[in-house]
This record gives structure tokens, sequence and C-alpha cells, in this order.
DNA sequence: GCTGCATGGTCTACTATTTAGATCAAGGAC
DNA sequence: GTCCTTGATCTAAATAGTAGACCATGCAGC
């Protein structure tokens, strides 16, 4: 079960689906950096290019392939840029693109609600939601 | 090995992480909204109040469980509104709350982005990201 | 009177994704 | 010669998500 012969995502990182069926663009894009992971890095990198240990310390508890795929998909989507250099130990840096600049102003409206509106929300889950059916 | 700092407790529902040891509310907040469903439910709640199986169908491809899971902490964290009408058969309505509503904004301009860079991102993906390290 | 349907979920069994940790390659420090 | 560094990748185990069965309830149809 665990490795048969299926060669899934894991196994072949290149071979992402490429065919753009989906009928909203919206939902195309935030299949992409809807995850867990993509804001994040694109935060980070909003702040300069970085390494990527560095940008695997700075995000604290990202697992190294993950910060792989999402850098990887997120290049393949032309938000960021890769530059190896050709040194040992080997350095790569990562640096947003003009693309993934534009981006960063919407996500900046979005982590504007989410700083305003944090408070709102602890109130909410603090206060103890009982569905019990109370109908007046 | 057991946990070491970051417990998501997805798996309980009822027991939800209410501690907010989070160093930054962005993290806190983008932990919520920002996985697969979040977004789309809270969009779609955006044209109006809807029952729970109406939700499943506008948004097509999301299962049960997680449209509840996501109902439900959404609800948790007071975004959306749950109306039970004691019926047979049973009616359950969703709505945004104001706090909900005053996400719609912020949603809004991410997807305004998502619809005006998506060809760019197509041309991005179209264009074959060959690494074999050329270096300048 | 009994069966079946509709709704809003939940439970279970399976599958996919994510993680933790080992490993790799290659040059430099010791 | 041995170990350290970096930027990954691979494997095995844990976790998250899916599909579909199932539950309760009142009414329509037989």
């Amino acid at each position: 079960m665990t490795e048969t012969g299926k060669e899934k995502a894991i196994t072949m990182p290149e071979a992402e689906n490429n065919t753009f069926d989906q009928p909203c663009p919206i939902r195309d894009v935030l299949d992409r950096i809807g995850d867990q992971w993509s804001l994040l890095v694109l935060e980070a990198l909003g702040t300069g290019r970085m390494r990527f240990n560095e940008l695997g310390r700075e995000i604290g508890d990202i697992s190294r392939q993950m910060l792989s795929r999402t850098l990887r998909r997120l290049e393949h989507d032309g938000l960021v840029d890769r530059t190896i250099f050709a040194e040992v130990p080997p350095r790569v840096e990562y640096a947003l693109t003009d693309l993934g600049r534009s981006f960063l102003g919407p996500m900046q409206v979005l982590v504007k609600w989410a700083d305003d509106n944090h408070q709102a929300i602890c109130n909410a889950r603090l206060r103890i939601n009982k569905h019990d059916g109370s109908q007046p």
C-alpha cells in the first residue's frame, strides 16, 4: 500500500496537473495558494530573498519536503524565482517575481483583516457555542 | 515525538485548540481560513443564506464531512451563523455573521487578483521550467 | 399499517497528503 | 581521514480527507 507502483504526486513532482479544466479561474488559483503553506512562504519572501533553510527557519514548522514542494509549485506558477549558485556548500536563493510581488497587496489586505479581527475571533471562540437547539 | 509544541487538533472537532499560544494573530487566523474549503464556503455564503446540502451542491466537490467540519469551525470562530428549524425533514440554514461579512472585502481583493493574474499564471505554467543549473 | 423518501448530519473504511528522519553529494575545517 | 555544511530527496509512519453506509423523523403512497 505504501510503495505500490502507483506514481502519484509524491514520486513525480514534475508531473503536476497541467490541465486547466477548472471552470473558474478563482478556483484554479485558490487551489494553489489556498493551502497551508503557500501564503506563509510568500509572506516570508515578501521581506526579501532567502535561502532554503533560512526560509524553513523563518516559517518554523514546515517540513523540508513541503517547503520544497511549495517552492517548486510557486516557481512553476511564476510567483517565485529560484537562483542556484554553483558553490559548495550549495546555495540556492528564492525571491518573489513581479507576479509574486503583485500578490503582496492582496495578501496584506488579508493579513490586515486577520490582525484587525483576531480579537473578535478569539471572543467568538471563547464563547461556548452550544447548539442544543434552543428555539424561542 | 508525541506533540512537539504544535497541536492542531482537527481530528477532535469538539476539543479544538482554544489556547492562543500563537505568537502572531495572522498565523492563527490563516491557519483557520487558509485551508482548502473555508474560502469557498465563505464565498458561497457571500451570495446569501443557504442550507447544508445546497451549500454542498454549490461548492460541488466537498465531502459532507469536510463541509460539516468547515461550517462548524467557521461558526465557532464567529464567521457563520447556524439556524436550525424544527421541521421535518430538518432544515438548517447557514449565513454569514457581521464578522463573516467583513471578510468578504479582503476575499474579493484576493479573488480579483486571482482573476486578473490567472492568465499570467497559466503562461508561467505552460513555460517549462527546466532547472538544469544554468548559472549566469 | 408499512415502506420509502427527504434532510442534515455522523461513522467507518479506505485513500491521499504531510511529517519526521535518514540519506546523498562535495568541498572545507580539523 | 572524519565530520560539518547545504539543499534537497526518499521512505515509513502519522494525519487528514473522501465516499458511501447509516440514523432519526414525519409524511406520501400503497
